[in-house]
DNA sequence: CCCCAGGGTAGGG
DNA sequence: CCCTACCATGGG
């Protein structure tokens, strides 16, 4: 990998194990959209920024940006220093997990901030993916800073309390509006802790998270692998549920017996085996592997 | 009218 | 520990 300065855009050239429409298309993040088909093209907003990038091959392109502001801010956001390599090697155990990585095997699980993973993900509950765009769009665009024409950063806690019930719940939020309300007036107060969440180990912080309301064990996942890189932790989900029942013949799945069995299978990558398993499900590549 | 969507809560065994 | 009704909202 080459991260070079070109003409006030940054090239990474040969990027390995990284495709970016597999990465955005895999449901960890919800604020970037396709542009074009080919190349492959998005726009978005990550950590308070605009961000516009495309693919050609293995060389991408990001683009308005020096190569300080990379450094600084998106090499741990694209997650560049983990090989991905090494780690589906590792993966690699049975023909359903390897059809999985042969369909998605250019996912990066990113490094998204906090606190927007905490309230995506409670949104997330009993929801479809274009409507939980719709929104956290809808949340940004009405109470974060405007930092483009038509760009909006996720609005922090403290701009969120500004919001009075009543005014986000009309954004069509449904019965989530008050466990995001009651979160937002935790963090707020200091009765919720995200710096502290961070460094905690995987079982107490999933504890934590567990006593916000609107967080069950899928969400705290969720956010335990997509805001805090806890690799090991596999988000327990409809489709993982299906996977384990048609493809490795679990018959019952609870969220203990898939804990388990995720652990003994995949160990400290369970939650990335998952999410090659469940983007490969998703895009119908699983149908032609046998069974484990 | 039904079912489903990256589920969680409350309440009961 | 497990099971179930119910929870807003929108799309198919």
């Amino acid at each position: 990998m080459l991260v070079t300065e070109e003409n006030s855009n940054v090239v990474i050239k040969e990027a390995a194990d990284f495709d970016i429409s597999q990465t955005f298309d895999c449901g960890q993040c919800f604020r970037f959209e396709r542009t074009r088909k080919e190349p492959s093209s998005f726009k978005g907003v990550a950590l308070g920024r605009e961000v516009r990038l495309s693919q050609q091959g293995s060389d991408i392109t990001l683009y308005d940006m020096t190569k300080e502001e990379f450094d600084e801010l998106w090499f741990e956001y694209f997650s560049l220093g983990v090989d991905y390599g090494e780690i589906k090697e590792k993966l690699s155990t049975d023909e359903t997990i390897n059809a999985a990585i042969k369909a998605g095997g250019g996912i990066r699980i990113l490094k998204q901030e906090l606190w927007e993973t905490l309230i995506s993900f409670k949104i997330s509950q009993n929801n479809n993916i274009p409507r939980i765009k719709k929104c956290i769009d809808s949340i940004c665009s009405h109470y974060g800073k405007q930092i483009g024409e038509h760009a909006f950063a996720f609005p922090c806690a403290e701009e969120l309390a500004r919001a009075d019930e009543d005014s986000l719940k009309s954004l069509g939020l449904g019965y989530r509006n008050a466990y995001i309300c009651e979160t937002v007036r935790k963090v707020c107060g200091g009765d919720f802790d995200l710096q502290e969440l961070n460094c905690m180990p995987t079982p107490e912080a999933r504890e934590y998270l567990l006593s916000l309301k609107g967080v069950g064990g899928k969400v705290a996942d969720c956010i335990l692998l997509f805001g805090m890189h806890r690799y090991e932790v596999c988000p327990h989900d409809v489709w993982v549920k299906r996977i384990f029942t048609e493809y490795y013949k679990i018959a019952d799945i609870t969220e203990k017996k898939g804990y388990a069995l995720a652990s003994s299978k995949w160990g400290g990558y369970a939650g990335i085996a998952q999410q090659y398993l469940f983007f490969a499900q998703r895009e119908g590549a699983l149908n032609k592997a046998l069974p484990a």
